[in-house]
DNA sequence: CGCTCTGGCGCAACCGCTTACATCATCGAC
DNA sequence: GTCGATGATGTAAGCGGTTGCGCCAGAGCG
């Protein structure tokens, strides 16, 4: 039986079945302390019967807040982005908030206008893994123009003054190093990353850790990478190299599989001749032939804190606190690393 | 400089400035005929000049339409759902529509619960990949006395009569077994998905294809997948049997690859000795060690139509006009089945 | 010249809810 | 017995738009 569409139940509803004001019902609904006990569970039970739903629009308009906040990211089938979309969505929507993705294509005025879009939809906060450049970021004064709160993740820009979540890639860079030293290895070769990020926060752990470890650093074991697919070409270039390398890093968890199967079809054996690691902790690193050693870097994590730190700036009242946070990477050793 | 929070211009204020009523304005906006030539530049002058933005809480309040639809994934982090999410999203907002997406964690009830806000925020359509057990479903019902349009995509309920976009996993089997045929395989087997999605369609495929070929069902060759990681137990059960298969079909790439894993570590080769093939296409299936051949399932087309269905319903006046769609998948031969 | 017709514009009434404040018993206190 | 202080409820005015229709000028027509 086809069920015939029905006009949701609204406040005047439920209001003039039981004789009294919409006020007194939109009191109940929002828990507001001056309304008697038993014209509450009146109310109360009435709302359970006809199953009423605030119309969260109507609301909006009228408290002038949505509880919606925009999140923008370059592509949610990177699954770091994926992560932090769905730590976001799990730490935000306990506090009644939804959450509109949108996905940018790393394509900074696509992003711009999304973000007009959210912030027309006047969402209460917004957080961006943004592909702006700096300079041409008069979106960013757009947003703070509306005075709508905003956290930044992945992507950095400092000389705005702006919330920041992260990961610490210099950390990442030293983890990831330091444990290739503890396990022996000392002609430890690196493909990096993209500059700036996370590139060269990586890179710059890289060589704090030989430095450390009084390591000189080989400048031409290290290359930079291209794209996700290019650890493998990089790594044949590496392998050519006399000494060879008896360690690889690589930035992230791809470009480390990338050099793993280049490795292991030059007939080396991994860990026995060459160690590699990489960075990220993807999910299918253990269905690779070695398990890959990585170094996890919580990206559900930086959703959640980012959440965090945003519904903390949208209470706040007048001035918006700035918060800068770099979350910690730990270390995931696996096969690859043995 | 802090920029100071601007209040955000309304059409009031424009049409203060220029002298004439609210709805000339809004119509300009609205792009209606019955604006003068002049008025109508007048108007689109001051709106460029001051960057106004409509205000879609208000609009969607009056116009009972908020060009917003809902969708529901299980997982965000499946690259499977991600690629859903970002197909819907690309194909829908040049349409003017935003997405709000939700993660059900693969539960029910939390799934009820967002369907609820979802409705509650008024979303003109809904894309779903339900973890709904059919027999509970009275979210359903909930949704279509709303007479709010959507469409269920990966999980079918062949018993309600809903708009349905997915794989056809019966074609995916026979895709991936007559491959492997035409390879030359005969001991074919077959680690089988969750049932009854997608295990039971590519089951029935891989049975369809051999019983095509003349290849009689060893039932031995078949085992279950119990998560992503199993591939790699079942394999190891598979390799010890008499005679040995020549050629394993996973039912979806982890599970394939985690195949590959445990034949490489017994010392046998692929392709010579096992073929393999999985299904999905999953991003990084050319980086495993052996690059992994797989049925791509196009799941960003998968969301473009789904979007597109819904578009199309919820423009539609009164009934909701019902398309089931099989999207074909396609074959990626890569190095396993070589 | 009076008529209808049409293009251009505005009035009024909401959409469903909230904010701020007014009203009105009831009650204990002096 | 009168008074402010409660506690419980209702009133009014929007929030920023849209829908539907009414109004008025001028044009075209007989």
């Amino acid at each position: 039986m086809p069920n015939i569409p029905t006009a949701p139940v609204r406040l005047k509803d439920i209001a003039k079945d039981l004789n009294v004001s919409v006020m007194t019902v939109s009191k109940v609904v929002r828990n507001c302390a001056d309304v008697g006990a038993e014209t509450r569970s009146r109310v109360l039970a009435r709302i359970k019967e006809l199953n009423y739903q605030p119309n969260w629009v109507a609301r909006s308009l009228a408290a002038r807040r949505t509880f919606m906040i925009g999140v923008i990211v370059p592509d949610l089938m990177h699954s770091f982005f994926a992560e932090i979309a769905k730590g976001i969505g799990t730490s935000i929507r306990p506090l009644g908030y939804d959450v509109v993705i949108c996905n940018s294509e790393e394509d900074s005025v696509l992003e711009a206008s999304e973000i007009d879009r959210l912030l027309g939809r006047q969402v209460d906060g917004l957080i961006l893994a943004s592909a702006q450049s700096p300079s041409a970021a008069d979106v960013f004064d757009r947003i703070e123009a509306r005075g709508v709160p905003y956290v930044l993740i992945d992507r950095r820009f400092p000389e705005r003054q702006a919330s920041y979540v992260g990961a610490d890639d210099e950390a990442i860079g030293k983890l990831a190093t330091d444990h290739l030293i503890e396990r022996g290895c000392r002609r430890i070769a690196h493909i990096a990353g993209p500059q700036p990020n996370p590139g060269s926060g990586r890179l710059k752990g890289y060589r704090a850790a030989l430095a450390a470890a009084g390591i000189p650093v080989n400048e031409s074991y290290i290359l930079p990478a291209t794209d996700d697919a290019s650890g493998y070409e990089a790594t044949r270039r590496l392998l050519s190299l006399e000494p060879r390398p008896d360690a690889i890093f690589g930035y992230n968890d791809p470009t480390a599989a990338g050099a793993m199967k280049a490795i292991l079809e030059a007939g080396i054996r991994i860990p026995e001749e060459i160690k590699v690691i990489g960075a990220g902790n993807v999910h299918y690193s253990d269905l690779l032939r070695v398990p890959l050693s990585t170094v996890d870097q919580a990206s559900t994590r930086i959703g959640q804190q980012a959440a965090e730190i945003l519904v903390k700036a949208i209470g706040a009242k007048r001035k918006k606190p700035v918060t800068t946070l770099w979350i910690e990477p730990t270390l995931v050793a696996r096969e690859s690393t043995r």
